[in-house]
DNA sequence: TAGAATTTATACCGGCAAGTATAATCGCAG
DNA sequence: CTGCGATTATACTTGCCGGTATAAATTCTA
């Protein structure tokens, strides 16, 4: 019911670049709200980085809130696809949480990572901020039923697996507050320092037997 | 040079009184903020919670920032008090580093720990959002110093104690997304869940020699 | 090259909320 | 009860910013 009928698809180059653009406008947002925050965030501030007007951005995007909400999405679902790929693997427990760990670092270091996590959802109309709260409560019960896995395979130790997972969460997310495109350290560090951090704990190991079981 | 000779120091009911007002505004303003989010929440809101009206709040705080940023102090205060007394006592790093821990979950749990952990240092001029910067920092320096502590007196086994000190900071900060009034775990309960975790990692532990060293 | 569709800009509206005169009250000392 | 400081309310101004009506420019098709 749209376009009459022989010449259906477009030109297929314009659709691309109206995608193209469109990602354009939300990286910028995303960008924009990280280093001013959402609020002190202007259209007029985020149409000047992309060296058009206002008006132009409502052409690719319907309102100011819908762009935090696909900036909150593009962020959860990195994680999300981290964590389908390590259902894919049939290794241990452990070694599936230490692979989502990694993607998650890499989302939370990405421009994306600010609204990720301290976005408010608040901002957000009722049926998105309910859409984000599950698909953060899909990521949060990922990683509890990796924990409850590796307890089951003997590749972690008991443990209360929602605290567990709320503890890691909390570390990961909080990348997000310190992380600074020049650090010291790559995305993959830091996921390699958290993941022995985690799996070891802070009290001394009698050497030998640090923690490479199944 | 404010009062001319003798009742220099008024009823002292009177200043008690303004002091007590005072703190009921920063409360309130904490708990609206922790519901609303800074930028939702006006200074209407506030009032009316208090059965007053905006003007009066201007009466005892100078600007909606500065409420901010008392909420942020009074988090902070909290933890770095919890820093003191660690530091009074002479125990292990380990034991030091985790009744800082308490302190910190007691402080994250109260009405001021969304201010703490998730308002924008963004929203505040720049002399006080340099201000807390600085109170956060030593939070942060303190922390790395008593795992340093804990790794040269043997009750911490061997770690970047930057990364651990993020670590840790973030999953106790995180506790401010997700923990509610009516949950099922108290403050306490959950310091002692996330000590047995940060202790002792999640890989299993060859029983018996759990983690009570120094 | 006509003209239709797509893309962008100019110029405006409206509402909300921070902050502020100004004046009315309240409570206590004399 | 009287007058002065401390406290609170009424009613307003102001600026910002999200959103939009409208028209111009650009690009593709035929």
């Amino acid at each position: 019911m749209t376009r009459p009928t022989s010449p259906w698809q477009v030109t297929g180059d314009r659709e691309r670049q109206r995608e193209l653009k469109r990602d354009a406008v939300i990286r910028a947002a995303a960008r924009a709200f990280r280093e001013r925050g959402y609020h002190n965030t202007s259209l007029d501030d985020i149409a000047a980085v992309l060296h058009v007007t206002k008006p132009t951005l409502y052409y690719y995007v319907s309102n100011k809130e819908q762009m935090l909400f696909e900036c909150f999405r593009e962020g959860l679902g990195r994680v999300a696809s981290a964590c389908g790929e390590a259902r894919g693997t049939k290794t241990s427990g452990r070694a599936r949480l230490l692979a989502v760990v990694r993607g998650y670092v890499e989302a939370i270091t990405s421009d994306f990572g600010w609204c990720m996590v301290r976005a408010e959802d608040q901002d957000l109309s009722p049926a998105m901020s309910a859409r984000i709260k599950e698909l953060k409560s899909e990521i949060d019960q990922e990683i509890r039923g990796l924990v409850r896995l590796g307890i089951a395979d003997g590749s972690i130790g008991r443990c209360d697996p929602k605290m567990a997972a709320f503890a890691l969460a909390g570390a990961l997310n909080w990348i997000a507050h310190w992380y600074r495109d020049n650090a010291s350290l790559s995305a993959n560090e830091i996921a390699e320092r958290f993941v022995e951090l985690f799996v070891n704990g802070l009290a001394p190991r009698p050497s030998g037997l640090s923690g490479k079981s199944p």
